[in-house]
DNA sequence: CTGAAAGCGCTTACAG
DNA sequence: CTGAAAGCGCTTACAG
């Protein structure tokens, strides 16, 4: 049950049926009526992969997303999505499981699919995959991450500067040894880092390698890290978790210690994501402009797809959100 | 650059490139490393769109499923994903944002873009979608849910017993106002509800409709359950949270009221997904077997796509898993 | 084993 | 305003 069944019945030229489905051109309201009438109680559904092959466009966008920190992804995604499917897109997700799994195949999956242009969200190191990227004829936007070699327009923070103002907040409630819980070896968690060790340094604090720990971003890694800092004793008086999800398991576990929140320990994270709203100790965050950064990643991607010339970057403005994890 | 430029450049025809690309038939190793040399050099990228259109297949499914209970569905995505990419397919998410959003515009979708198979996570009642689908030719199967009226193959729990013994073990605990938040006029939360009634007449239990609160699922939600219990004065010593999202948001609102958890008030809540290890108290819940139900689900579709025949429904044990919010 | 050709279901200049 | 026809990039009987 294609178009040409569907002209047959009415009398018409494939032509004037998809000229009725997709009002492309005027066609005259008899024949508008008569198209409509069969393709109605045929219950004809139209065929988006032959259009989509003519058309040489998909309405398609892909979006390359890491399965840590969740709800902080999902929430970009959902407000990126949003926009995308006003303009009249779909969104095929590809959502990397773990740091091990390569994005290769899942960028191969969405150039073979043809999709329109990507948000990715994945930071990744794979030189052929940055060779591939490059190549792609496609708009592409980076969002809440930077990667270097690639010059795609970004939509973030300014990670750097955000570690260096949690860092200083923590430091300005009185704390001295701040325990730093990430993942290293990639721009972002580096970046922060890097914030880090400038507030310490500009407090006239020395930097305790024993204090920086690596993370993956997960509820489970953030009640690891702090079972190992008490299982080595090492001192610490504050933790900064660099996302919400892994300060949520430092929570947990500096409580299942006997720890008290803040008092002994104080806790802060990363992201802004609701849950922090709803923890016990509610939990004090660096807080991103995440419904922000989704909107603006689509908007870009948007306008790039309209054929508008590939723009700068945006560096969004981050906030310190308080809460009783914190002194 | 297509299969055309590529055969012309290796001097053979673009069956062989073809071919050789999908292993379909045996080309003469010469053939076949030419093409091959070719293709690396060109860079080739095969065109999926195309592809389906002749094969009149997709390897795309369609998922729908609601946003409320967000980790939950995301867990049974995550596990059903999973043995869906390993099949070679690729899932096309449908994010259903709340109970006014239709169904109808995602289902148009799916079927336009020729997805080879759906799951349906998300429950409805529209008549003409309920008919679209009976109509429709794929195969289909709920996941988590039941629609009366559609007979796919189903892959969930048993609600009615979840919620009976869930109700059974807060009553075991010493508890007799037990107010009870979910989403009414669906058929998984009426079922949870009337396990929930059986449960209280069997002890002897008057059914107080004052304790039977709608909710929608979320943390926010749980919240404003508990705030309107206390405002209203309703007397109660236990809250069931017909999911863990809605207990987290319990917890809280409590919490914020000056209530202990669980000496003044119990919390029990549903799904049993990771985060309510994490929360303070522990949550206990009624657990669902979350990563089987993705898995089954994901495995009966791929029956089907085999050409399988429907099978039956698959009804999974639940459990009780206990935790600190309560006694 | 290999190739010429038809066909998948659409859209869109090009004529009329 | 309407239609005949070419073409989008593939796959696959059908011959050879």
């Amino acid at each position: 049950m294609g178009i040409k069944e569907i002209a047959k019945e009415a009398n018409v030229s494939v032509a004037t049926v998809s000229r009725v489905l997709n009002g492309t051109k005027f066609v005259s309201e008899e024949l508008q009526r008569k198209v409509l009438e069969v393709i109605e109680r045929q219950g004809y559904v139209a065929n988006h992969v032959a259009r989509s092959m003519v058309l040489k466009k998909t309405f398609t966008v892909g979006l390359i997303m890491p399965v840590v920190s969740e709800l902080y992804h999902q929430m970009i995604f959902t407000h990126a999505e949003f926009i995308l499917e006003e303009a009249g897109y779909k969104v095929l997700v590809c959502r990397v499981k773990d740091t091990a799994q390569s994005v290769q195949s899942y960028l191969d999956l969405l150039l073979e699919n043809r999709v329109d242009g990507m948000i990715l969200m994945h930071e990744t190191s794979n030189p052929k995959v940055l060779e591939q990227l490059k190549k792609s004829q496609i708009p592409i936007v980076l969002t809440g991450i930077d990667i270097p070699g690639l010059s795609f327009p970004q939509v973030r923070i300014d990670d750097y500067q955000a570690a260096y103002d949690g860092t200083k907040y923590l430091l300005s409630h009185g704390r001295k040894r701040i325990a730093l819980i990430g993942g290293w070896g990639y721009s972002v968690g580096d970046k922060r880092l890097e914030g880090y060790k400038t507030a310490l340094s500009e407090a006239g604090l020395e930097i305790d390698s024993s204090l920086v720990i690596p993370g993956f971003y997960t509820m489970q890694s953030g009640s690891q890290a702090v079972n190992y800092l008490i299982r080595e004793r090492i001192k610490f008086d504050a933790v900064f978790a660099l996302s919400d999800e892994m300060a949520v398991g430092v929570m947990k576990e500096l409580l299942e210690q006997g720890k008290e929140i803040p008092s002994d320990v104080a806790v802060l994270g990363f992201d802004g994501i609701e849950l922090g709203r709803y923890t016990n100790p509610t939990l004090a965050t660096v807080k991103q402009p995440i419904e922000q950064i989704g909107e603006l990643a689509a908007e870009r991607l948007l306008a790039m797809l309209n054929g508008e010339e590939s723009e700068d970057s945006l560096i969004l403005p981050h906030s310190i959100s308080s809460g009783s994890s914190v002194g």
